[in-house]
DNA sequence: TTGACTTCCAAAACCGATTTTGTAGTCTTT
DNA sequence: AAAGACTACAAAATCGGTTTTGGAAGTCAA
């Protein structure tokens, strides 16, 4: 039994009350124009006749739709998003009580996510923008500063001052790791890094040499390798790291693929992980967890960068300025299995590598 | 330096070219009483002012938005959803061949998804409706059949022949993974399935007693044991089948979750996956590729399915008949490394096992 | 009593498109 | 040559709201 009965709609209150469409809509909007006993008569009857304003002409008029865009990065086939629903949920959760909706769209190439962005806007879908997985030069930024149109990043950029943004600490976190495998007693402390195009690995990097200095050490290009962002690429840099002559003892990785490759790495080279080599990650992949030794790293709260991201862009689009809402949060280190005091000096371990080969 | 100039209208390019709106209206909407001298005007004028029709007034007097709704049930705090973007892409790629649009939102409740479909139908931002994660006896369903609501769900439930629906074949699947086993020489083939209120499980598990039959091997209650849909629980499932006098020398489960639980248990008493024991899980989890023994599993094609369901919608909103959009698809077998020849017979596997403990 | 204010609402304009209606010309047709 | 049928477009109505305009009735002060 279909339900075709044409929608309810404002004029079809205003004549069962006998007012005009105009007071009804001052009522829908609390005005204060209108008197109690009208303002009753007509709430009742729009209960009544269970009318629900149509966001469409209500925007049309407004010159606003009170939906925000989004276009999904699609990296790579394999490439899954293990925390996209998680992040979905915050902005859905923030936005479910401002009334505002979500669209979401995906693309391959920062092109196609430019041309989707001039879809969604020529066509009036959406009033603002959320952009994810930010690059240091991303081209999206410059597209939305450049029209002017209200939009919040999730991870800074170089031109991060002049919008706004919100970012978990990765400078703040990798100091944090330096400073936990130091207590742990490693003097020795690698890291294996990936290309700078990429903001965060930038604000790793920094963390990584701020937490040495921190600690009163000093950088030692010998202990980092720049590394492809991936499993293999995480072994391949391990394993020169490891084969040096004074290996060390625990390696910071700025990533969990990087880890897991490490931690492959390492069993290859018959070393414990978490006693002969402490090996720590960033981004708490749910697969850590399964690893062979359970991989300690960093977790950042994506629901809770998905409600104030959502948050702050109602905000500006209510007229905040947009400096007004950039927003740093510390990362939470997930403390597993691969982490622990040095069992074996440097040159002990490298000599139990040695044999190993 | 904000770009606020009032966007161009339909009005600005009838004005320019000197026509009415109507005119430009019908030149873009393909009609064919326009000269073709005016129609190539027209089209220079929209060129030369950068006009894009606002979807807002089109879809006023449409009575249509060209967008579609997705309610993703958030199950539990950890259960992230690694399928979700490549399942979105699929759905943004077709429906951006489609000029269509989506709008997401989350539920964590049954109730909190019907609420967000009314909120999206009641403001009419939304034509038609796609269902994920369908339960067997979904109110989701009801709810929107009852009201005319034209839909797609991926998965099928109890009422599915009355509406579209997008879903692999499960029972297939299963079938061929008993089939499977039993060419590599198992004989003692064990289940290890879930609570039947979700359809997939029913399915499944139909799949495997047909499997079974097909092999000419008879159904052995002692074989099966109904679980949490948790690692822990598969774990206690596998200790509680293997625990027997003549245990599964296979052990097929019916998510990756509870194939991981399977293979904790075997390695917690001393048996060789692969070998010694055969695990063969249900859902391709990345997670599973990164286990101790690779699981061999059975994947479905999220993007096609994203793909299939988007084209079904637009169908359906068309006017064609939802009962000619009901889709099955096989699952693909992905081989890992936890299948293989069973090493010990059934007697011998519970020797094994006795000494372990 | 009158002018000035309020209060409360009807009526009309408006948002930007689509669709309907109406009408000059032109072309056929008989 | 008049009637009928097309062609190609202008003009107006329409979608369902919001906002502006304007005015009737009531209140108050002088």
């Amino acid at each position: 039994m279909k339900a075709e009965t044409r929608a309810v709609t404002i004029a079809d209150v205003a004549r069962h009350v006998g007012v005009a469409k105009g007071t009804v809509s001052r009522v829908l909007n609390n005005y204060s124009d209108i008197s109690e006993a009208t303002r009753q008569q007509v709430l009742r009857a729009i209960e009544e006749l269970g009318y629900r304003p149509s966001s469409l002409a209500r925007n049309l008029k407004r010159g606003r739709v009170d939906t925000v865009g989004m276009v999904l990065p699609i990296a790579g086939a394999n490439a899954t998003n293990p925390f996209l629903s998680e992040f979905l949920n915050g902005i859905s959760y923030a936005f479910s009580k401002l009334d505002k909706d979500l669209l979401v769209s995906t693309a391959a190439t920062a092109e196609d996510a430019l041309a989707a962005y001039g879809r969604m806007l020529a066509a009036r879908k959406v009033d603002g923008i959320i952009i994810t997985r930010t690059l240091y030069e991303d081209p999206r930024v410059d597209y939305l500063l450049e029209r002017g149109v209200p939009f919040v990043t999730h991870g800074r950029d170089s031109r991060c001052s002049e919008h706004a943004w919100f970012d978990v600490d990765n400078e703040g976190a990798m100091h944090q790791a330096v400073a936990h495998a130091f207590e742990l007693g490693h003097r020795r402390i690698g890291f294996i890094g990936g290309s700078l195009k990429w903001n965060f690995a930038r604000q790793r990097d920094e963390g990584y040499r701020a937490g040495l200095e921190d600690c009163g050490l000093v950088f030692d290009p010998e202990l980092t390798c720049t590394s492809e962002l991936s499993e293999q690429g995480g072994e391949d840099a391990a394993k020169a790291l490891l084969m040096q002559e004074a290996p060390p003892t625990a390696l910071l990785c700025m990533t969990d693929e990087l880890g897991i490759g490490a931690i492959n790495c390492a069993r290859k080279l018959g070393l414990e992980v978490g006693a002969d080599l402490t090996v720590i990650g960033y981004d708490a992949l749910p697969v850590g967890a399964h690893l062979d030794t359970p991989l300690t790293t960093f977790a950042q709260h994506m629901e809770d960068a998905g409600k104030n991201i959502a948050r702050s862009l109602d905000a500006i689009l209510r007229g905040d300025d947009p400096q007004n809402h950039q927003m740093l949060v510390p990362a939470a280190m997930v403390r597993r299995n691969s982490d622990g005091p040095p069992r074996l000096s440097s040159q002990d371990l490298a000599g139990k590598i040695r044999k190993a080969i």
